[in-house]
RNA sequence: GGCCCGUUCGUCUAGGGGUUAGGACGUUAGAUUUUCAUUCUAGAAACAGGGGUUCGAUUCCCCUACGGGCUACCA
């Protein structure tokens, strides 16, 4: 081995003067063993002979992490370093540079928190992961300029930031109860490093989209309203009505588990349906039918708005009178107003389009079940 | 290989010397919803193995196995 430990110092002085290109390493001390209480942890130590001697300066003269984090926290008198179980190895590289450095007085306190694995396999979560197996791995989309390649984040997939933080807080924590959804105050006011489990997670992408369809439930209306009116408009919606856009949204959160669930979820209340689910309804269409919607449309015809419990009266009313039972018209009714099998109750979509839209809606809906 | 860290249902976890080992996600069955989702009820499902210590270990200690991390002039 060629460096300053087996050459002379005249030998070293003459290369020195010279020039020639080289690194600066820490040495670390002979058999001793370095240790530090980490938060999460207890003690932990490690044999120095283990620890090889880490380049601190490149031949560039730039320094490594090992040399630019220790001193980074000294700089921004960092109380506590929170960082990822991996770095655990080079611990003992970081407790003897803030010693030689002369700031041991300074050293922050030590949490290695728990890895976070691959849901599949074995090995730590990374991006590739997310690609293969569809889940983001990201807070937010991540466009790598070197590769062209862009990750999609939890933000752009649909995720309430809420959600995100919840999930994340959780994985790898719990407060001793049964709670599970925390707000952010909640976690400011329970979280504790103490409760911080040792070994690494699996990453569940079921409970993280539990998490978010758990938020989404429970956030009020207008948090929600500006996040889908974006999503909407970005799918070509214009939004004319505010109240109407409320209205919508508090009908149909309950059913969205991503916020890009929005869109399938409620453009049907500001465009008339493209496709019709026709093979739902045509084999069992009839001109008794047809004549009950016709009917139907005169009924709404001659109310002053519609209201969603009154339509439902007055739909199974007329039903009874033609002798068609009502169920056999739900389905046919449904896919008119939406085009498909989904959505919240069919008189709530009624009575939120209005008369003019639903009136429409039938005639166009039955003159393409009729031919 | 060496060093370090870890190990309770499939997954995330609670618990802790004597418990019917609890919850959640997912899953299964049923109810409600004349769509789908929600909601509700019920079910299946776990202390890695071996030694100690102890009247008694899933819980404490040791060993093994297994898993993970690190072992770059990357972070």
């Amino acid at each position: 081995m060629r460096n300053s430990l087996s050459l002379t110092g005249h030998q070293v002085d003459e290369l020195l003067d010279k020039h020639t290109p080289h690194v600066i390493r820490i040495k670390m001390p002979a058999d001793e063993r370095v240790g530090f209480d980490d938060m999460i942890r207890g003690h932990v130590s490690f044999e120095t002979n283990q620890v090889d001697d880490k380049v601190l300066l490149k031949a560039d003269g730039m320094p490594t992490y090992h040399l630019a984090v220790v001193v980074d926290d000294y700089l921004m008198k960092i109380s506590h370093a929170f960082r990822g179980e991996e770095w655990l190895p080079s611990a003992p590289v970081h407790l003897l540079l803030w010693e030689y450095l002369g700031w041991k007085a300074d050293m922050p306190q030590w949490a290695h928190l728990p890895l976070i694995l691959k849901p599949d396999g074995h090995g730590k979560l990374s991006k590739r992961d997310g690609a293969r197996l569809g889940f983001p791995v990201y807070a937010m989309s991540w466009f790598d300029v070197k590769t062209g390649e862009l990750t999609p984040g939890f933000r752009e997939l649909g995720f309430l930031p809420e959600a995100f933080l919840n999930l994340l807080a959780t994985l790898g924590w719990n407060d001793g109860t049964d709670q599970e959804l925390f707000t952010l105050d909640e976690l400011i006011e329970k979280f504790s490093i103490e409760r911080v489990s040792k070994a690494g997670a699996k990453f569940d992408f079921e409970k993280a989209k539990w998490f978010n369809a758990e938020w989404i439930k429970k956030s009020e209306v207008w948090s929600l309203k500006s996040k889908v009116r974006e999503i909407l408009e970005d799918k070509g919606i214009a939004i004319v009505n505010e109240d109407y856009l409320e209205r919508v949204i508090e009908l149909v959160k309950e059913r969205c588990v991503l916020l890009t669930d929005f869109y399938q979820q409620s453009a049907y209340f500001f465009e008339q349906p493209k496709e019709y689910d026709v093979n739902s309804v045509k084999p069992k269409w009839t001109d008794a039918k047809a004549e009950f919607f016709s009917a139907f449309i005169g009924t709404i015809n001659n109310t002053d708005t519609l209201e969603p419990d009154a339509l439902e009266a007055d739909f199974k009313a007329l039903a009874e009178e033609t002798g068609i039972k009502a169920g056999e018209l739900m389905l046919p009714f449904r896919i008119m107003l939406v085009g498909g099998k989904f959505g919240p109750h069919v008189f709530d979509i009624a009575a939120l389009l209005g008369k003019e839209e639903t009136v429409m809606r039938i005639e166009k809906a039955v003159s393409i079940f009729n031919g």
